[in-house]
DNA sequence: GTGATCAGTAAGCAG
DNA sequence: CTGCTTACTGATCAC
């Protein structure tokens, strides 16, 4: 097992991949010195970094589409309801147009409407 | 003239604040080598940079904000128009009452209805 | 040259 | 330690 770990070169796709336990123990099986292997982490924390990075500006620009998104959904809904309104407006013009000549009608045939109706 | 700036330590506020002409006219006036002429250019390159950092980090929060402030407007639109529909929706709901008493009674009283207002 | 933006880096905070 | 965020830096692009 050590002999499969000895002298092998460790790629920087390997050292943000191996975990800590796996890491260490191919350290050690390298023979490196304390130096070294300060090193080794401290790359292996730099190459983390700049994928944290690389998540963050992601993050950053989905947030942006997300809330870009909903804007949009929300000034449609907007257009909806304008438009509902608009129906329900022509309905009451025309629901007043028939009662202003139903009173008409009524009163050219000398017909008392009711009083709380008209 | 010269006496004022020989010798006179250049801040870095100064550093970017200073025209590119006055800046050279200083740098001169120190007899500073081109090797620190230059390196006071970069210098002042990356001082410039920083600012240039802080405003898009400024503007990037600004555009954010504003897309909020505008989807908290848009909705709060919503509400209003939603508000004023159900007015109309109520308003509607009255009219269609007061017609459906005025058939009723019409029917009680014999009377017949114009064909085109029932 | 100047200003803006991107990707990478280190520092610092939170879990 | 891990992951995220911020400030800074150099590189790069457009004006």
């Amino acid at each position: 097992m050590d002999a499969n770990d000895e002298n092998k070169a460790v790629t920087d796709d390997e050292l943000v991949s191996l975990s800590v336990r796996e890491l260490n123990r191919h350290l050690k099986n390298c023979g490196l010195s304390k130096q070294d292997i300060l090193r080794m982490k401290q790359r292996r924390r730099t190459l983390k970094n700049r994928g944290y990075a690389a998540s963050c500006r992601n993050k950053r620009l989905e947030v942006k589409g997300t809330l870009e998104g909903e804007k949009m959904s929300v000034l449609s809904d907007i257009q909806r309801i304008k438009d509902e309104n608009s129906v329900l407006q022509r309905e009451i013009e025309e629901m007043t147009v028939r009662l202003e000549e139903l009173q008409k009608d009524a009163l050219e045939r000398g017909i008392f409407m009711p009083p709380d109706l008209g």
